[in-house]
DNA sequence: TTTGATTTTGGTATCGATACCATACTTGAT
DNA sequence: ATCAAGTATGGTATCGATACCAAAATCAAA
């Protein structure tokens, strides 16, 4: 039993004495409705207060105008600009998202997803691309557009928007070659949990080894470290002790490269004379007046946008499968 | 017409040799099923991979299991870690969020709310104050719970969650003040859009009238300045130079606070010595071994977690109207 | 064994919109 | 004035679940 009764259009069609496909076809296709009843249904729309009931019309057309979106976290701030761009451009076209985080948790990638499905989305965003076998069936089954994002997986399963984050830390790692850096370290990416940045860390290491360099990354078991500002400082310690020569350090995120900016500063390190520093995001703290940071500029909100038009035009978008967005290395004062 | 054909209840049912409602019972209320029935439909679920359809047990039920979530942005990192709270907490208990972002236009947040009731949610959040005259109509005449968060409204609508901004504000100002700081000035929070900034900003004003000392806020007018960090850079331009006096600045956010940390630091101003400097928020930069910014910590993921609780209880909620989580001044090494 | 109370189960109407088809109404050409 | 072709409009079945009520099965007590 409903707390209170909405107006139905049953209610707006009386009042505006026509029939109820009428006052849809107000709503949905109004050249199609003459003048004057368009007119006196507005009317009565407006007299009544009346707000369409969305989950009847997914019903009855079997297209609910929702897409899901399963992240493994919101507070990530470079998902939350491609949130911003996704449910900007969905909303414009008529269309909401259903967001659900699984917290980088697989069995819970699992239940959201069977939640999501559960509402019938016309479509469905993804940013994790390791799926428990439960997951990929479901994944498979389905015929609705499945876009995955942040990255650009081998063989994707419907569409994927992102860039590619192998080809990032590689091209980060080789400008530090190019500018004489001798040994160059790698901070962060050794989670389990973040596919991403370990793309960019194997990219790093696919540079190194090409240039006939031994590549030095910390933390490398998944052991549970500080992640952010902290993991920076605590770089300091863990690697810089261990071989002074270091002179420069790739990090794996902007926030753990400020990290080391401000622990450098704190100890008096030459940046970047006697060590050279990136980040990578391109987002906040390393604009210009800020760090001046050198990183790898991500096209966070882009991607949530060409994200939103693949859903809406699948067949568009998967005549290219893989939408490649590309990055941009912006050199600045640190590295 | 379905692109394809989703597994219906009935077909379960069939393959069960049960009624459809005894299905449904299955899923939502199984121990009033016999425990042989209950195995068998089990196993029929499993054997068709049947994804039960919402859209038609909200339209039967009247409760959709979706909240809707009206937010300014989402890229704010403080919004960032509310909404995972509030996600989790929903998810955990079967709920959904429909995340709908307004770009700070009071003219698209109209829109977003009725796209939003279209989907007949349960219950809404929203995170602005000020509302437009159509959106109060809409939001009066609702029965669903609405929780206004990140700030205490004189009178709620109807739940809110969150802390005084003006408190935190006036807190902080005293704690400057306390500590022998003469000119103190703050920066941001004069923009139109950003209410809480300003509530905090006026909180400040009330404790230096209060010592009998002059508030000095820029930028004043909505003068469309850069936000973040640049703004923070920006500072010392428009602000110390014109009053070499100031001794102490207050920022609106962290992010604006590292700004002006590392403009101080490029010109050589010692911090806290010759400039005491403030931050908002609590977020990422802010912490220890970062900045060490003396801050206001917000508890922007228990105001997720609350706001949920408020949804899924808005009786127990409702006897409390206005939930307060507070703040924490935390005095760390720039004040 | 019978009766009454309790649990389990299913049939059918219903939620509020849209799809499909049929009918009424225009309009322009002959 | 008449007819064909096209446009505007409405009736009714339908989507897939749940609510409500009634019937059937089970159990306990006499």
């Amino acid at each position: 039993m409903g707390k209170d009764k909405w107006v139905t259009m049953r209610d707006v069609a009386d009042l505006a004495k026509v029939g109820t496909i009428t006052v849809s076809r107000v709503l949905r296709t109004p050249e199609k409705v003459s003048e004057a009843k368009r007119d006196r249904v507005q009317r009565a729309i407006e007299e009544l207060g009346y707000v369409p009931d969305n989950t009847a019309g997914a019903l009855s057309s079997s297209r609910s105008r929702v897409f899901g979106a399963i992240v493994s976290t919101i507070s990530d701030s470079v998902f939350a600009s491609t949130l911003d761009g996704l449910s900007g451009t969905l909303r414009a076209a008529g269309f909401e998202l259903l967001l659900t985080s699984t917290a980088y948790d697989p069995d819970v990638e699992e239940d959201a997803l069977r939640a999501l499905l559960a509402r019938r989305p016309d479509g469905i965003v993804l940013t994790s691309t390791s799926h428990s076998a439960g997951t990929s069936k479901l994944l498979t089954s389905l015929t609705i557009p499945v876009v995955e994002i942040w990255q650009l997986p081998a063989a994707p399963l419907d569409i994927a928007v992102g860039f590619s984050n192998f080809q990032a830390g590689f091209d980060m790692a080789r400008h530090l070659i190019g500018s004489g850096r001798k040994t160059i370290a790698f901070l962060g990416g050794g989670g389990l949990l973040d596919a991403r940045g370990r793309r960019r860390r194997e990219g790093y290491m696919a540079a190194l080894h090409a240039a006939g360099m031994t590549p030095v990354t910390w933390p490398n078991e998944d052991q549970d470290m500080p992640a952010g500002i902290e993991l920076g400082a605590a770089f300091f310690d863990h690697c810089l002790n261990a071989n002074p020569h270091t002179d420069a350090v790739m990090c794996v995120s902007d926030t753990v490269a400020v990290g080391v900016l401000c622990e450098a500063r704190r100890r008096n390190v030459d940046v970047p004379g006697a060590l050279a520093v990136s980040g990578f995001g391109g987002f906040d703290v390393a604009r210009p007046s800020g760090f001046d940071l050198t990183t790898i500029e991500v096209p966070g909100e882009a991607i949530g946008v060409a994200s939103a038009e693949a859903l809406l035009d699948p067949d568009a978008a998967r005549a290219r499968k893989v939408i490649d967005l590309g990055y941009k290395l912006v050199v600045r004062g640190t590295a």
